[in-house]
RNA sequence: GCUCGGGUGGUGAAAUGGUAGACACGCUAGCCUUAGGAGCUAGUGAGGUAAAACUCAUGCAGGUUCAAGUCCUGUCCCGAGCACCA
């Protein structure tokens, strides 16, 4: 028999395999469909590693054993090709982004093939393919399009500019990388440094696209529990999504109507003792604040101009001044304060109605007439110091689209409320009264603490230290402080965490709305601004951190929780740490002997009765920042066009300030192409090098034809890895590049219906927080669009642990330690390297790469090799057989659940058994074979064909276990004396009890420890143990 | 600090509560030879023995059980992720 020669098969059987191209998926096949899917690689410049050998050697074993059992196999590959370094390499060597990738590619697709992957290479999808990235960005405008409200997804017109939508602009304070010249996400800051080069982020402010992962955010946790993924996958994405469900308090300011003159304007047929206003004039005097409430003339009969003029003459307005206005009254004001020549402090406008086009559709001929409808809303906001909208969200006459496009148009501070009657016309209407007050909101998971609350902390970023801004009495000590934590980053944050700082605002006093007491407001950046309210309710003896505070700077720590069981004395009257346990409230008048649980619930009840609290959930998931200012992403496919603002505002009577509407590129222009250009660098203003492209930046609107802008933002390359295991679903050849189909999604339903979902999902660690979280969310989307017929996109999630270099670090370049594939492939053969990267270790645990392990691999398979001259015309001897079998099974077993370091354990094993054979069976050589050609493709289908196979070992069918060979003539049993193994007998398989216990006393040894003995106890486990419990 | 993992020979590691260390590396001895990064045979947890028997061994301390690497309690160490999340 000639030598084992790996290089010269493996290249004859990939070409067999090429031609033949046996490892495509057919849709609709009758056979039960498996999709298996492996996180498709970013091809950078230094090819494949290990570890995506790791990943896709074992999807290949647990694929090629799911085709050889009669599976209809989906395993697809593809490119997540748009990314920076790419991109910084086309810059650095002056090519295009487009050669480069394709260069890439092309070696990545030549390695894959080397080792023989059996993906289906007609599926293979590219995101930089514009034909791939025409579906990218018709999702985007999909986000752009809807909205999520009251848990459901609605579609928003294209000149709403008021409706929330899922893919919204924010001028977000952004973590910049200086080096990179990027905006990134929060998940890309690691220890505030860039993810990607290692530099020190800091925070930009700059106008970036969002979606609103956050409304999905319940949905992405509760639905993990119709998800396989490993049990700590789950936990991370529940880590990672940060629910926390507790209570919001408000705590009022104290004081702050003193030298307030507070203006009332009534509503239409209403007067100054109608609605509300009598109750909210005394709560208003209570205060210290002067109330003047005009009866305006002509109630029934408006004339705005009339009634602004009766005010006027009646009042003197001055900085003090706070307009408070219900319904028609908003109007009125609208119309005088742009007449004042004095900047007034407060306006406040309850329910007001923009025009005449009511919800109720009432004609009302009076109010039609009464003035024309036309306000400047600049003027407004020039005249007035703080605005603030409240709209009612089961008002029967004014609707919220009046109120939103009001606050807006204000830049005002809004809020949708439900009053106590429709259109806030109860004569106690709290809601109201709230938003007159100052109030600090804070966040709480403990209110059951309330009691012991000491005082209250504004993170140094929180807008109300502003307003107070007068009241505070230390104010530039205040503004120090704020200005110190400003400059540091999120790191020396972090890192300086072992002292707290702060500094008291004083002169500001905030009232504890469960009992009333006056508390000290702190500003200190101990508190984040970035989660709940940016502000807490401190409770010094329940809580580590307020504790460690009120220490520092003497603050009052009040004990109102105790332990469950007083006797244990643990609580040792905040003298030495706090207690954060729960336990049972004291010192909390009414509510003592509550346990902590029902204390949370009763004092939430009782906040909610009062108006100031109500239970709340908060998340540590933020909303996507959507926005890279690169050239190599996909383009967000928007367009800014001033014209189509003018001419809005015209037809609302509204001046014009220069802003512009937002046009969605038509779904038919799709895709919007990347432009060819000279100059890939990023730009210092921190706009991508798009913006630079005169001919592709101006473009013509396509609404109204006038000039207008394209947006130059391009999207991050969590993109189009977000939704590409639909795009193998439905055939790239086919169906993506066919440029008839207006929604492929939609269109070819019934292939996605087929094939989704995504039976086992195998990637890296790495990406089971962001990536795996920000597809589920895209295909929610999409299930809510109607484009998919299932709520999770991956059934079942794997992941690969790290291979380390062989000192047992991380491999890296500089470290000398990298192992390439491509130079084990060549000296070894793709068989050696698959089956070793297998061996190496537990499937998800971190193993060290090791030369000799894989030397010993490679020995096995020389005699595997070996062993094929055993092959002759016999039976083979039944106690072999009966071992081959029982291979099957556990190999089998093993495969199905990724222990495949066993599973070529077990193949050594059997070679072993094979070694002391003489001669083995053509038929027992071809089981073996096939338990091994999953590791080992090349090598079983040369040693399968020599034994005269005219077909492809991977078209037969997977070895199945004869129930004749799984049952045994003997079994070894063990001999237990209390416990202790003390020998070994063979018993029959059909030996009784008693036959084996008589068996085992026969044994001299055990004879021997059960002399002089009394047995107590015998226990026997059939066919494994006879267990002596002697005295 | 919190949440997951994980501590088993000289090494990588196996073990549905039921014979701890499968398989492989390494090592030792021997054989073979076309002298190689080869192959074959035997041995290899520690102690003990001529060989057995036997004793001790799964981070540490307890517990449950006829029986614990495996389950429970406490504790120490290592790794990963999150991290002032109220």
């Amino acid at each position: 028999m000639e030598k084992y020669n790996a290089s010269e098969i493996e290249k004859k059987w990939q070409g067999v395999w090429n031609k033949n191209g046996g490892d495509k998926a057919v849709d609709f096949l009758d056979k039960p469909k498996h999709y298996h899917l492996v996180e498709f690689p970013y091809p950078s410049g230094s090819g494949l590693h290990v570890g995506h050998c790791m990943g896709y050697t074992a999807s290949d074993v647990y694929a090629r054993m799911m085709r050889m059992r009669g599976y209809n196999v989906l395993f697809p590959i593809g490119w997540d090709a748009f990314g920076l370094p790419t991109e910084n390499y086309a810059i650095k060597t002056g090519r295009k982004p487009s050669e480069v990738t394709k260069e890439n590619t092309d070696i990545f697709r030549k390695q894959m093939k080397s080792l023989a992957y059996s993906f289906d290479w007609d599926r293979e999808v590219n995101t930089t393919d514009p034909d791939y990235y025409k579906w990218t960005q018709w999702i985007f405008l999909q986000f752009y399009k809807h909205g999520y409200i009251d848990n459901k997804l609605v579609e928003i017109a294209d000149d709403d500019t008021t409706t929330p939508r899922m893919a919204y602009q924010a001028e977000m304070a952004i973590n910049w990388c200086p080096d990179c010249k990027i905006g990134l996400a929060n998940e890309e800051v690691i220890d505030g440094k860039c993810e990607r080069c290692g530099a020190q982020t800091y925070k930009k402010m700059q106008k970036q696209w969002m979606l609103r992962i956050t409304a999905y955010a319940d949905r992405l946790i509760n639905d993990l529990a119709k998800t396989d993924y490993l049990e700590k996958i789950k936990t991370q994405q529940i880590n990672w999504i940060g629910k926390s469900e507790g209570t919001q308090i408000n705590f009022e300011i104290k004081n702050d109507f003193k030298d307030k003159n507070f203006v009332f304007l009534h509503a239409y047929g209403d007067n100054s003792q109608g609605s509300f206003w009598p109750w909210l004039k005394l709560e208003v005097e209570k205060r210290g604040g002067k109330v003047y409430v005009p009866d305006l003339p002509n109630t029934d009969e408006p004339n705005i101009q009339e009634q602004m003029n009766f005010v006027l003459d009646n009042y003197k307005f001055d900085e003090n001044t706070v307009v408070v206005t219900h319904s028609l009254g908003g109007v009125v004001a609208m119309k005088m304060i742009p007449e004042l020549k004095v900047k007034i402090d407060k306006l406040v406008m309850m329910a007001t109605p923009l025009h005449t086009d009511l919800k109720d559709k009432m004609p009302r001929p009076a109010l039609d007439a009464c003035t024309d409808w036309k306000f400047d809303f600049e003027k407004i906001k020039e005249n007035v110091r703080d605005i603030a909208i409240l709209g009612d969200i089961e008002d029967h006459i004014v609707p919220l689209s009046h109120t939103r496009e009001i606050a807006e148009k204000l830049s005002a501070k809004y809020f949708e409320k439900i009053g106590q009657m429709t259109h806030f016309n109860n004569d106690i209407e709290p809601e109201v009264l709230k938003v007159l007050l100052d109030y600090i909101q804070v966040f709480t998971t403990r209110a059951d603490t309330l009691f012991g609350c000491t005082y209250v902390v504004l993170s140094p970023e929180h807008e109300a230290i502003n307003n107070f801004q007068f009241s505070i009495s230390n104010f530039q000590e205040v503004e120090e402080y704020i200005n110190q934590a400003k400059k540091k980053s999120d790191l020396e944050r972090t890192e300086l965490q072992k002292e707290k700082t702060g500094v008291k605002l004083d002169g500001v006093k905030a009232i504890n709305p469960i009992n009333s007491e006056e508390v000290d407001v702190w500003v200190a950046d101990y508190v984040l601004v970035g989660y709940g309210t940016g502000a807490v309710m401190a409770v010094p003896a329940h809580d580590e951190r307020d504790f460690e505070f009120a220490k520092k700077y003497g603050i009052e720590i009040k004990e109102v929780i105790t332990t469950k069981n007083k006797e244990l004395g643990i609580m040792n009257n905040g003298e030495s740490r706090a207690y954060t346990d729960y336990g049972v409230m004291i010192n909390s008048s009414s509510f003592d002997g509550l346990t902590s649980e029902e204390g949370k619930k009763k004092v939430t009840e009782k906040l909610k009765k009062l108006g100031l609290g109500e239970e709340t959930v908060n998340f540590k998931l933020r909303d996507w920042v959507f926005s890279r200012q690169h050239y190599w992403g996909e383009p967000i496919p928007l367009i800014f066009c001033n014209n189509c603002a003018k001419n809005k505002n015209k037809e609302l009577g509204i001046m014009n300030n220069g802003e512009n509407t937002i046009v969605p590129v038509p779904e038919d222009q799709l895709p919007l192409t990347l432009p060819d250009v000279e100059n890939y660098e990023p730009t210092d203003t921190g706009e991508s090098p798009l913006a630079g492209i005169a001919d592709w930046v101006e473009v013509k609107c396509p609404k109204c034809g006038g000039k207008a802008r394209r947006e130059t933002d391009t999207m991050p390359n969590w993109a189009g890895s977000s939704w590409y295991y639909i795009a193998y679903a439905l055939n790239q050849k086919e169906k993506i590049k066919d440029k008839k189909q207006a929604n492929i999604f939609y269109e070819n339903k019934k292939e996605l219906d087929y094939w989704m979902p995504v039976d086992i999902y195998n990637g890296g660690m790495e990406h089971v927080t962001l990536h795996l979280l920000y597809s589920r969310f895209w295909h929610k989307f999409m299930y809510d669009l109607g484009e998919v017929a299932i709520i999770e996109p991956y059934q079942k999630r794997i992941a690969h642990g790290i291979i380390l270099g062989s000192d047992g670090q991380k491999m890296s370049k500089s470290e000398g330690n990298v192992v390439n594939p491509d130079e084990i492939v060549e000296k070894y053969g793709a068989d050696t390297m698959r089956s070793y990267i297998m061996f190496i270790g537990p499937y998800d645990q971190e193993s060290a790469w090791s030369m000799a392990g894989l030397q010993g691999v490679y020995r096995f398979i020389h005699r595997v090799w070996n062993n094929a001259g055993k092959v002759a015309d016999v039976q083979d001897n039944k106690e072999f057989l009966s071992k081959l079998h029982k291979y099957i099974v556990s190999v089998t077993d093993d495969i199905e659940n990724f222990r495949l370091n066993t599973y070529v354990a077990k193949l050594m094993e059997i070679n072993n058994l094979i070694d002391k054979l003489d001669k083995i069976s053509k038929e027992a050589w071809g089981l073996y074979l096939q338990l091994l050609s999953p590791a080992m493709p090349h090598l079983a289908e040369e040693l399968w064909s020599k034994l005269g196979q005219a077909e492809s070992i991977f078209v037969s069918n997977w070895p199945k276990a004869e129930d004749r060979y799984l049952v045994d003539e003997f079994v070894n049993v063990a001999v237990q004396i209390n416990g202790k193994v003390r020998g070994i007998i063979k018993a029959d398989m059909t030996a009784s009890e008693d036959e084996v216990k008589g068996l085992a006393q026969a044994d001299p040894i055990i004879a021997k420890w059960l002399e002089d003995k009394k047995i107590t106890k015998i226990i026997y486990i059939k066919d494994k143990i006879i267990s002596f419990v002697i005295q």
